[in-house]
RNA sequence: GCCCCGAUAGUGUAGCGGCCUAUCAUACAGGCCUGUCGAGCCUGUGACGUGGGUUCAAAUCCCGCUCGGGGCGCCA
């Protein structure tokens, strides 16, 4: 069995060991020198005597980053700071690394955030980078437990698409043998589909691409998607059920990170469900009282969201939306049909998710596409769907990056992605 | 699409007309060193994005270009 930093606690003091990773630094003398040994788990002190190794000097001149198996004694007495060493006797170098680092992992001097990205992969070596994407992990295992222990099926639909944007967003286009296509803005329209399937409950784990300029610090043209759509539901219905998943998947991640976590969000141990609700009419209201000049029908601006954050702790829904701000699908409410049945969940002054009751009648959805200007020849493969028995139903969209950004309190979307793409990167 | 800002060694910076054959840190290379842990000490290598212009003189001022950062707009 490999043996990982984290495991050398639970070993015997003198145990003969192996272990892997990367020289993360070195102290030399002429004769003793100190590599301080890293893996996915820590750090652990590698005491190396010429005396002891038959390859001193080979070892002596190893540089930073190199991989290295080392063998050797625990010692659990050491005077290192941990207080955990390994008297090695025997280190093998398995990769060289080349100098000068195009980074350093440890170095004392900042990085931009631009070459960090150019350098991703050494990048994500950072002990505190790489905790983002075990604490996304974690929490996505969370939030699929969550669905499954709920009889959720998680599908995948077609990221390859023929037309049918839903208004609005910009799709990247490309060649499809003879034909076009482009990349799903979202799974919405299969979401749906399913739904008359009679899948009752999908959820779907996947990318989403926006062919939008933005340049903004929470923007991504490329990013993860978690659908969720539910037949026989309501919009109140699919808000519980994303407020309790929520909870349990940052409950049980919390619980399982513990520290690492509070080093980032100290708060998050206190999330509980339900979260405050207020309508998009009590929004504009509050934030004119505030000193804003907005009308029915606007949209907020960062600023206004910023305004409205402050009100609430986490999160909080944005519930009753304007029908002019919503995608043809979303269901009219029937007190106002100006109003939709609505929401946006919100973390802090960012959007995390967007959800609705979905129209499931098949005359009205053939009259929005008139009222949103669609030309319903684009839609027939989806509208069929809705013509041979639709359940009602409801769900949401929720941007996967967002949610690690903000509940970790990180200032920039790329920060939570591995690999980001953006304006003007492609590349790695 | 609009607006603002930036580009100097591998990395991060100082310099903002002549004291610049360019500062400092870190990294890197070599040397001393058997208990380091931000190791220390000594020595060394290494940079002004690009094309024009102004000037006796440009890293420094002006214009274009390229690349990048951010804000807004747009954004199921």
């Amino acid at each position: 069995m490999r043996i990982y930093v984290n495991n050398l606690n639970e070993l015997g003091d003198n145990e003969k060991i192996t272990i892997n990773g990367w020289v993360q630094e070195t102290r030399k003398m002429k004769n003793l020198m100190f590599i301080i040994l890293r893996d996915s788990t820590g750090t652990v002190q590698i005491t190396a005597k010429k005396d002891n190794l038959g390859n001193y000097n080979e070892i002596y001149d190893i540089t930073r980053e190199s991989v290295i198996s080392v063998s050797g004694i625990l010692n659990k007495k050491s005077v290192s700071k941990s207080g955990i060493e390994i008297n090695a006797d025997k280190i093998e170098i398995l990769s060289y690394a080349a100098t000068p680092l195009p980074m350093g992992v440890i170095d004392r001097v900042s990085v931009d955030f631009d070459t960090r990205l150019n350098n991703r992969f050494i990048d994500l070596r950072k002990p505190e980078n790489l905790f983002i994407f075990k604490f996304e992990s974690e929490l996505l295992f969370g939030i699929r437990e969550y669905m499954n222990n709920n009889n959720f099926l998680e599908v995948h639909t077609p990221k390859t698409v023929a037309a049918a944007t839903e208004g609005g967003a910009d799709l990247f286009r490309l060649k499809y043998f003879e034909k076009n296509a482009y990349l799903n803005q979202s799974p919405q329209l299969y979401k749906e589909i399913l739904i008359s399937s009679g899948f009752d409950k999908v959820f779907e784990v996947g990318p989403a691409f926006r062919a939008e300029k933005e340049n903004t610090v929470r923007h991504l043209n490329e990013f993860t998607s978690i659908d969720v759509e539910i037949a026989f539901a309501d919009d109140n219905y699919v808000m519980s059920l994303l407020e309790n998943s929520l909870v349990y998947a940052i409950n049980r991640t919390v619980k399982k990170l513990g520290d690492g976590v509070s080093e980032y969000n100290g708060s998050l141990k206190d999330v509980k469900s339900p979260f405050p609700r207020i309508t998009y009419e009590e929004s504009i209201d509050y934030l004119n009282s505030k000193g804003f000049k907005i009308s029915f029908g606007d949209d907020f601006s960062p600023e206004a969201m910023k305004t409205l954050a402050d009100k609430f702790d986490n999160f909080y829904f944005i519930t009753g939306w304007p029908a002019d701000l919503r995608p043809f699908y979303t269901m009219p409410d029937e007190n106002n049909p100006k109003l939709t049945r609505s929401f946006d969940l919100q973390l802090n002054d960012i959007e995390i998710t967007s959800g609705a009751q979905r129209i499931h009648d098949y005359r009205m959805l053939e009259q929005n596409f008139l009222i949103k200007g669609l030309n319903k020849n684009d839609f027939e493969f989806y509208e069929k769907a809705f013509k041979y028995g639709m359940p009602p139903h409801a769900g949401w969209g929720l941007g996967l990056e967002r949610l690690v950004m903000n509940l970790l309190h990180l200032s920039n979307v790329r920060e939570s992605t591995l690999f980001p793409r953006d304006r003007t990167r492609l590349s790695p």
